[in-house]
DNA sequence: GTCTATATCCAGATAGAC
DNA sequence: GTCTATCTGGATATAGAC
């Protein structure tokens, strides 16, 4: 019996992850409004009304997704401070990876667009914008810290680092959603090109690009 | 006659600019799905039924407004082409009165907002695909066309002129959407840290990428 | 030109059979 | 758990009075 209690559960929660998965991509896509239920439950291949034997709304799908995005962008910012690396290493190393998987991951693209579409709509359920303001300014703070700390070595060039912050995400974002909106075989810009605009060229050292 | 014929054809067209501009504003926080005719004709004070008298769809009026918007950002990317100043200088007035115009227009930033949304969503009037698919190159063209010259005179980094007209723009874009979804206080950055990224240094000469 | 009222449709959510 | 059928609300678009 608690076995098969277990068992249920462990397949609820797949068939959630299946609706979400499914629900992320048409979300991403189109939006939270233009995204029917019955959108859902074809990608996921099951009836609409099915759907909600496992959420009770729309929106606590959305909520659900959102949650998620915003946790692993900052998970991914935590784990980045917490790197043994110099500063303006944490810098060309994140910028490499994130437009790497810009160009390979799919459901980085997704996240990207979801997250996009949420931070540019007030047209989304409250909840969804609660988590938005609680959770969008870490990634903007910890870069900026280690922006201020690569300026303290000399290595990252003399500007205000929350404006650095903001520039490093703002053109990483604008690239995932450049990439977002053209799924043909639109290649991603060499990392340098950006690595380049926050390193401080001092004398000889300069060259490390 | 034909005097009031005038008149009431003035009449006609100043009502739908009303409309035009209360729907940005609605279509840009929103989009297309979430916005409702009410919303509309709310924010332009008129009952609901009347939109229709100006306009026959919700869609109609969308499209002429992602066609006014494509338009006005090509003839900007126009008017730099054709601007007499060294390819270097064009980059750096450009950025400098993006940003600018980021920082204090919100026309703009709606405008911004309203090609963010339709150009990542797939959940648009075909019509208004189409007008995309036409226009949304025009920029990054020109933008490449100008930092090959750039290199040509050594004056623009050495990386391939597409990769540079992309990160432009989607450094311009991004900053858009972040000014936009922030509608605090924020200030946008120095628009040295953007120039600074294409400038060729030639003083030690040192640090091509 | 402007409004109110309404026909029509569509989609979110529920009920109930299997 | 899954489906089909349905209730219900809300939004587009139209009709018709003023």
């Amino acid at each position: 019996m608690a076995r098969n209690k277990e068992q249920n559960e462990k397949m609820r929660e797949e068939r959630k992850q299946q609706i979400r998965s499914g629900a992320l991509r048409q979300f991403a896509t189109k939006g939270l409004f233009a995204t029917k239920i019955k959108d859902i439950a074809d990608a996921v291949g099951m009836a609409q009304g099915l759907v909600y034997h496992y959420y009770k709304s729309k929106d606590e799908i959305y909520v659900e997704l959102i949650k998620n995005a915003l946790n692993k962008m900052n998970e991914a910012v935590i784990s980045l401070k917490e790197m043994s690396l110099p500063p303006h290493e944490k810098i060309r190393l994140a910028i490499e990876q994130l437009l790497k998987t810009i160009d390979t991951s799919d459901d980085f693209i997704q996240t990207c667009r979801l997250i996009a579409h949420a931070t540019s709509s007030t047209a989304i359920p409250e909840e969804a914008k609660k988590l938005i303001q609680e959770k969008r300014d870490l990634p903007y703070q910890e870069v900026a810290k280690i922006m201020a700390q690569g300026q303290e070595e000399g290595t990252i060039i003399e500007a205000d680092p929350n404006e650095l912050a903001i520039v490093f995400w703002t053109s990483i974002n604008g690239l995932a959603i450049y990439k977002a909106t053209r799924q043909d075989s639109t290649a991603i810009p060499d990392a340098r090109i950006l690595i380049n605009m926050f390193m401080e060229r001092t004398g000889e050292k300069s060259c490390r690009v």
